[in-house]
Order: structure tokens, then C-alpha cells, then sequence
DNA sequence: CCTCGATGTCAAGCACACTTGACATCGAGG
DNA sequence: CCTCGATGTCAAGTGTGCTTGACATCGAGG
């Protein structure tokens, strides 16, 4: 499971720490998430989606 | 989180072992995830997903 | 009745999502 | 240089996603 995190969060200049407030989170999940170290819960998915205006589908994408 | 599986096994009439092995869980984590005991996790609400063509966000409502 | 498939549910265990707290590294700017 | 914000990462703890195995219930059909 990849994900666009990273680029989108640099468009807005965003830190790791602001774009985990905005989900409610903490930044080391930001980071773990982003590093691909494991996936996000589905309802911190919808959230991160959301923040971005995207849908989860465009967000993430699935490797199998 | 809730969700349209129950409707949507029904339309195609599957059993929820039916569609556990279509998204490679068990019978049980199907049931729970029907019964909203737990929301799936972001790869098996994907392939959930896939079997039923629809996006997640068709798929899971989330009401926050 | 009695069976049988489908569903609901419990317990115990393992893996992973997520936390707080801490520390290391790195690049930009004084 | 030195600092400082941002990032990367580790350890330890908590909670949840998911497993197997077991058993109870329920409705449909013999």
C-alpha cells in the first residue's frame, strides 16, 4: 500500500507534525504511514483522504 | 463506520463464508465487520471493495 | 421431529495500529 | 560554529484487527 502523502503534504507545506493535528494523530504515525512502515486504520484513512479533498482510492494505492 | 456488505451479499446471494474467501478472511472477521463489532483494515476494506466494484467510500459510511 | 447450512458469538492468541517519550541527524539561518 | 525546526527512528505499552476452534441458535426441508 503506497500513498501520495508526501508530495501533497509538501504542496501545502505541511509538517509531519501539522498534517497529524489535522487527523488526530501523532506525528510519529505520520512518518511511519508516509515510510510505508505499515497502513493507516481505515478511519485515520478517511480522515487523511479528507484533509486532502481526495478519496481514499486516490490517496492510497494498492499494491496487493 | 458502517457499511452496505450485508445488502450487497445478500443481492448476490453469497454466505458470509462465500465472501470471506473471496477477500481471503475468515468467516468470522466478516461477521464482525457486518455487525460493526470492528472497522476492517485499509487492505481488506480495499479488496472488500474490489469484489463488490464499488469505491470504499461507497462501500463505508463513515459517520465519524 | 430431525437434520443441516447459515449466522451469531465467545475465548485465547498473534500481529499490527497507534501512543508517549526520548534521542539522533540534517539543513537553513543567525 | 551554533542553534533550531523538521524528520527519522527506537522502545515499551495499549488497544484493535484477525485468526482458529468451539458451540448455540435459527429457519428451511426432509
Amino acid at each position: 500500500m503506497k500513498n501520495r502523502i508526501p508530495e501533497l503534504r509538501a504542496e501545502r507545506a505541511w509538517t509531519q507534525a501539522d498534517l497529524a493535528q489535522r487527523v488526530s494523530v501523532s506525528r510519529q504515525t505520520i512518518n511511519a504511514i508516509e515510510k510505508g512502515k505499515f497502513d493507516p486504520s481505515l478511519p485515520v484513512a478517511f480522515r487523511l483522504a479528507k484533509v486532502f479533498n481526495l478519496t481514499i482510492e486516490e490517496l492510497f494505492i494498492d499494491d496487493q
